[in-house]
RNA sequence: CGGGGCGUAGCGCAGCCUGGUUAGCGCACACGGUUCGGGACCGUGGUGUCGGCCGUUCAAAUCGGCUCGCCCCGACCA
């Protein structure tokens, strides 16, 4: 892609609505317009961030033997009065009628619809277990929406159903998606921490939050640094370790729950057993706020100057730039190594604007591209140009023709 | 919903308290020129329902009332 044909409108400024860092960057870097309270567009640039962390999401969950499906964002109410959340959820349900009067909602989440799909087509236990899942958009009317995309009314989530036909079964799926989705998160860069949560509306006995550690997060987490166990509520030591507990804070991009039967009951979701008695399904739910990921991303990933993305979630990973484009030698290396690096499967953006050189590096270290490849007079002096790794703003001199395979050997260390 | 703050050019702001000719500044934008390794410089130019409605007044961005929108703190959440 060439920056000249970008559409990535970003901002010198502060935008005056932006209180928090990840919010603040993303409109500033491009990434997000905001179109009214918490309801976004996303740009360019941000939107193949958001492709990233669903195709990381995707692959994870189909790994885990989930199987995508597309459920409607529309509702119809008498689902939602079957398990009585119609009356329970409150205001937060965004509600309207159809042409008739017909009362329905815009899905904040989707058991009433997936478990009604459940008992349509789930007759055996030989159906079992099954794990649905969908990356869809959810509304709920947050009392405060705020912090950008980090509490938004309009946004994406993963939400994977389990259905299986025992306890002993739902402890398989669910240990499954545990570990899903730490590989969610460690793919996507990201340090993670998953604690024992309540499970608040959606209901269910057993649930695990996972949270991305950033200072800025909202919640206060202590995590023993032998076994790893963590808590949010406050203890001074590790019960099982004894030593006294490090105290974090973290973003919830992430929540688990053992449902059990408290769907599947009210609308009656029974398949027939190996012994042939009806039972109820036993169900988990596992969800995670894509939207809100990329903003934790950020929130765990910047310096004064930017966004340092993590290499797997960076909208493109190389930017080329020429420091004066209309240098012949500048311009016609920028566009032989941006060739040759598309080729080689980089996603890379050339920066062929008619811009000062300054400009084009403060830039590029707001929108936040791991590898800069800096073109510039040491071309014409001895062939090298510069390598500058965004994160750790290290500089390093390469020749032209080792470029390729330099930039092979740092995306490899990047990506593990 | 309770508490606080803000709406003036695309963005960031000043002006409002103490009403008075053409409503300013920076950035951005357009054109020309000089620049080009850390958000360049000079010149020229365009840009406004002062969030909306009602009122007070000879006169309202400025005073009063209502209203809409946005942000921050609290309960809730992916």
């Amino acid at each position: 892609m060439r920056m000249s044909l970008l559409f990535a409108p970003t901002l010198k400024e502060d935008p005056q609505e932006a209180e928090i860092v990840s919010h603040r960057l993303m409109l500033r870097a491009g990434f997000i317009r905001q179109l009214s309270a918490g309801v976004y567009t996303f740009l360019p640039l941000g939107w193949r961030t958001i492709e990233k962390i669903i195709r990381i999401v995707r692959e994870e969950m189909d790994r885990a033997g989930g199987q995508e499906i597309f459920m409607p964002a529309m509702q119809p109410a008498e689902l939602w009065k079957e398990t009585g959340r119609w009356d329970l959820y409150g205001p937060e349900l965004i509600r309207f009628q159809d042409r008739r009067g017909r009362d329905f909602c815009l899905g904040p989440t989707h058991e009433e619809v997936i478990t009604d799909l459940a008992r349509r087509e789930i007759r055996s236990y030989r159906q079992l277990p099954l794990l649905l899942y969908q990356i869809q958009t959810k509304f709920r009317d947050e009392i405060r929406p705020r912090f950008g995309v980090m509490r938004a009314r309009e946004f994406l989530m993963k939400d994977l159903y389990s259905f299986d036909r025992d306890m002993d079964g739902l402890q398989v799926s669910y240990q499954k998606m545990y570990e899903a989705y730490c590989r969610v998160f460690s793919r996507c860069g990201l340090e993670y921490i998953a604690v024992p949560a309540e499970s608040g509306v959606i209901g269910g006995d057993v649930s695990h939050e996972f949270l991305i550690i950033a200072e800025s997060g909202e919640e206060r987490v202590f995590v023993c640094s032998r076994c790893g166990g963590a808590t949010t509520s406050e203890v001074a030591r590790c019960p099982r370790c004894g030593i006294p507990m490090e105290e974090k804070r973290g973003i919830e991009v992430g929540h688990i729950f053992q449902l059990g039967t408290k769907y599947s009951e009210p609308m009656k979701a029974y398949f027939v057993d190996r012994d042939g008695k009806e039972k109820p399904l036993i169900m988990g739910c596992y969800g995670i706020g894509i939207g809100r990921t990329m903003a934790a991303a950020i929130e765990a990933n910047h310096d004064e100057r930017g966004i340092c993305w993590p290499f797997s979630l960076a909208p493109y990973e190389v930017v080329v730039i020429p420091v004066n484009i209309k240098k012949e030698r500048h311009r016609e290396e920028a566009w032989s190594v941006y060739e040759e690096l598309s080729q080689a499967g980089f996603e890379v953006i050339l920066d062929d604007r008619e811009e000062s050189a300054g400009y084009k590096f403060t830039e590029a270290d707001l929108i936040g591209f791991p590898i800069h490849i800096i073109i510039g007079e040491k071309i014409e002096r001895s062939g090298m140009l510069e390598i500058k790794l965004r994160r750790s703003n290290e500089r390093i001199e390469v020749r032209r023709a080792e470029v390729r395979e330099f930039l092979e050997r740092i995306r490899k260390e990047l990506v593990k």
